[in-house]
DNA sequence: GTAGGGTTAG
């Protein structure tokens, strides 16, 4: 057992005091506790340690606060050591008992010895637990997920009439918010009323957007503005509901509010600027994200991974290769297993089949990262997608885990692209979704199978799967796109007449079919499952040509049309859209399922390849 | 001596 953390090769002896004779001992308890809060490492610690068990007595309550001090110096340390220290005391009090505790709580993977540790502290019956002692088991509790054990803790608190404590009321929110139980959390919240502090409300705020409960997150965050004025926590939960909801401007009003309302502590703290490089990117602003991770005082892998994973989101595998280089050779810390991801992610977006491969390997090799589902999630797509389904197949039948509906996915998926790839292989593929999803495959499996089928020309496939479609309760997930203008987000579904400015937003549909028609444009009509887009233009026209007439409408200019999807861009919008942008002269960025797309002069910055 | 902060495929 390894016990100083921080190595002394020559310990440094202390001019200990020798003696202590009767009249003089609060004076020596005195010097001992100078000495303590002088000392700078475990090795000083120790020495005054060892002094103090020889020099005074255990029943002089000066000594028990000596071990109280030594006991909290060693908890920050060295907890083992701590725990060795507590052992001597032969009474310990509740300071004691709760020093150790917070110690276990706050390291990983000791949580559950705190749960015991705090067991440990009922049983005996010494002391009670106090207002201090609950913070700390809750924290364990709501690490491990421990909601039985959290609840009896609660138990306690409300016994001994601690759960009034807004220290253990927050903590009480921590834990049944991490545990899932919103609804607990917001009992306890709501009984707190006029006792809430700042920390309860970021408390609740972050648990909204961790459920993605965005909007709820951020409506909390505008009653609480009432009452408080945001901190580095608050902004922090809010920025991460923009990104969830794409809300550009928003975003960008909290990052303001960072840079002007926030001390400087926060507006250059490495999670706050990397929670903005992820805003930024998913909002579809590359270059904000870009501005905010180049002025960061500091990074660490999480806001390398976050630009990287950026980059490749928008399809620009080079930058996000030539990021992942840079963070090698400036940084001390290495990639991790979700840079890897991200580097993964990039090589897909683009097709780059070599690259990818030799990523994987570097991972591998180089930096002994297993590969999780994730990356190989990442590789058996991009051979499916670029050609290579035989080995993306046998890469998916003999890796070390076990695949998810996901990855068979993207094999149908690959193969209804690929007219040379057989049904069989097809349908074997279909089943083994159908297999690994338990009967609650998506509707899109469907979809794929009876697209493969169609263009065979195996009609009667194709029926039997509307069929089992019907007789499963299985329904297409309708396709919606959002718009934001001027901060305020517009929602359309496909065919959408509802929006009250719906006329005009036709005329402008009509509009844009003429100028099509006029540069000899023919829609594509691969989707034969859709069978509403057969039947005439405007009743099934595809939510994002809706929304992109109401973005034409609202247009200022040099400002681009950023449209949320949330289902993938077909071939023929991904067509049509980039007519647009070079007959109307206009930026579009398009978030699908997926990825962003830029359509610019009429062309997109997936080079087609998404 | 007490509560609240981050990532990931499609």
């Amino acid at each position: 057992m390894v016990l100083a953390t921080t190595p002394t090769p020559r310990p440094h002896h202390l001019p200990l005091p020798n003696t202590n004779n009767g009249d003089s001992r609060t004076h020596h308890h005195a010097h001992l506790l100078r000495l303590l809060n002088e000392c700078t490492d475990m090795s000083q610690l120790k020495q005054i340690h060892a002094h103090t068990l020889r020099t005074t007595s255990p029943t002089n309550p000066h000594t028990l606060f000596l071990h109280s001090r030594i006991l909290h110096f060693s908890s920050l340390a060295d907890i083992n050591y701590a725990f060795r220290v507590f052992d001597q005391v032969e009474k310990p009090n509740s300071f004691m008992w709760n020093t150790l505790l917070r110690a276990c709580a706050r390291s990983s993977e000791r949580e559950e010895q705190a749960i015991l540790f705090y067991c440990k502290m009922l049983e005996e019956g010494d002391v009670f637990p106090d207002e201090y002692t609950f913070p700390f088991v809750l924290r364990a509790c709501a690490y491990l997920f421990a909601l039985s054990e959290g609840k009896q803790a609660h138990g306690n608190a409300v016994k001994l009439g601690f759960d009034s404590d807004v220290y253990v009321s927050n903590s009480l929110i921590h834990l049944y918010a991490s545990c899932g139980c919103l609804e607990l959390a917001e009992k306890v919240f709501e009984e707190m009323r006029e006792r809430r502090s700042i920390v309860s409300w970021n408390v609740m705020i972050d648990s909204y957007v961790r459920v993605g409960e965005f909007e709820t997150a951020l409506k909390v965050f505008g009653e609480m503005q009432k009452v408080f004025e945001p901190d580095g926590y608050t902004m922090q939960s809010v920025i991460n509901a923009c990104a969830g909801l794409g809300a550009l401007y928003l975003g960008m009003w909290a990052h303001g509010y960072v840079l002007r309302k926030c001390d400087s502590t926060v507006a250059s703290d490495v999670l706050i600027n990397s929670s903005l490089v992820d805003m930024y990117c998913k909002c579809g602003s590359l270059k904000l994200a870009q501005q905010v991770f180049d002025r960061m005082p500091k990074r660490d892998v999480t806001s390398w991974n976050y630009m990287i994973l950026g980059l490749a989101l928008h399809g620009q595998a080079e930058a996000a290769l030539k990021c992942f280089d840079c963070l090698v050779e400036t940084e001390s810390f290495a990639p991790n297993s979700i840079t890897f991801v991200g580097v993964l992610s990039a090589c897909n977006h683009r097709g780059m089949v070599e690259e990818g491969r030799k990523f994987f390997d570097m991972m591998v090799k180089d930096y002994r990262i297993e590969p999780r589902l994730e990356h190989y999630g990442c590789l058996v797509d991009l051979l499916a997608r670029a050609g290579f389904i035989d080995e993306a197949l046998n890469l998916v039948t003999t890796m070390p885990v076990k695949p998810d509906t996901v990855i068979w996915r993207s094999l149908l998926d690959a193969c209804s692209k690929q007219h040379e790839a057989s049904i069989e292989l097809s349908e074997e593929v279909a089943r083994q979704i159908l297999k690994s999803s338990e009967g609650h495959a998506s509707s899109g499996v469907y979809v794929l199978l009876s697209r493969i089928y169609a263009s065979a020309s195996r009609w009667n496939d194709v029926g039997s799967i509307r069929k089992l479609m019907a007789e499963d309760g299985i329904t297409k997930e309708p396709g919606c796109s959002l718009i934001e203008i001027d901060g305020i987000i517009h929602e359309f579904f496909a065919g959408d007449t509802s929006h009250p400015r719906s006329r005009e937003i036709f005329r402008v549909l009509d509009t844009i079919k003429e100028k099509l028609e006029a540069v000899g444009y023919a829609p594509e009509c691969s989707h034969l499952i859709d069978e509403k887009r057969w039947q005439s233009v405007g009743v099934g026209l595809h939510s994002e040509r809706i929304a992109i007439a109401f973005g034409l409408l609202n247009l200022k200019p040099g400002v681009p049309i950023r449209i949320f999807k949330n289902l993938r861009i077909c071939n023929d919008c991904h067509k049509v859209t980039k007519l647009i942008s070079e007959l109307f002269d206009v930026e579009i960025i398009m978030r699908d399922r997926a990825r962003f797309h830029h359509f610019k002069d009429g062309v997109c910055s997936c080079t087609d390849y998404w």
